[in-house]
DNA sequence: TGAGAGACATAGGATTACGATGTCACTATC
DNA sequence: GATAGTGACATCGTAATCCTATGTCTCTCA
């Protein structure tokens, strides 16, 4: 995979995958590779720095939780409503590149 | 436009408008913002050193030559065999990105 | 001759993904 | 019960890349 491709989309995916129901890190990296059949594959240093930065622009919340199987509390996120429209405005954000791309590459 | 979303992308544009005969660098920007109605709008810090860049890696090739209608000669740029390779596996990768995002937004 | 336009060029800053590394709490093994 | 292993969270430093700002050069036109 192109890490470049991932620029700017990173917080657009996270949101999106954040949105249905609280979630923490490592499920959060599962879950990106499951449905995309192993395509994205968030390293450590690419998933953290980027949830502080949504938690601290204020479109996700983080609260450590335990997990009923027992360890260490783990960190679950959930949208905020400033989340939820950044989300949807992200969302039409990538729609309108990508018809610009389209576009210009001509859709084949 | 969120500039974020050029990034890693830029290089494939500049392939695949170049592709067709040789251009030079203001008629690209222009091509670009024609062609998607105003949501290309490259800058020149942000176009010539992508052009240098693809140059240096063998993708394309420029030389100068003078315009019909005078003025300081401009700088053509065709695309190389190499270039050609690079242009449709850019191509290939943008459309895997694109089904990996689909996978995690939903396509709507 | 002087002002302006068009094309090309590049340095510096900002953002962002990622490799490397570290900590901490719990679990399993010997 | 000491030791090694695991999963989650965290952060530093690096590299890549777009863009703002600035500059130069050539030609045209008033």
């Amino acid at each position: 995979m192109n890490a470049n491709l991932l620029k700017g989309n990173l917080d657009l995916i996270l949101l999106a995958i954040i949105e249905p129901s609280p979630i923490y890190g490592g499920e959060i990296t599962r879950e990106a590779s499951e449905r995309t059949n192993g395509y994205f594959d968030f390293k450590e240093g690419t998933l953290y720095p980027a949830l502080h930065r949504l938690e601290k622009s204020g479109f996700i919340k983080g609260s450590f939780q335990y997990l009923p199987r027992g360890g260490s509390p783990v960190k679950f996120y959930e949208l905020t409503e400033s989340g939820k429209k950044e989300l949807s405005d992200k969302r039409r954000e990538q729609q309108a590149f990508d018809q610009a791309m389209s576009a210009l590459l001509g859709k084949s």
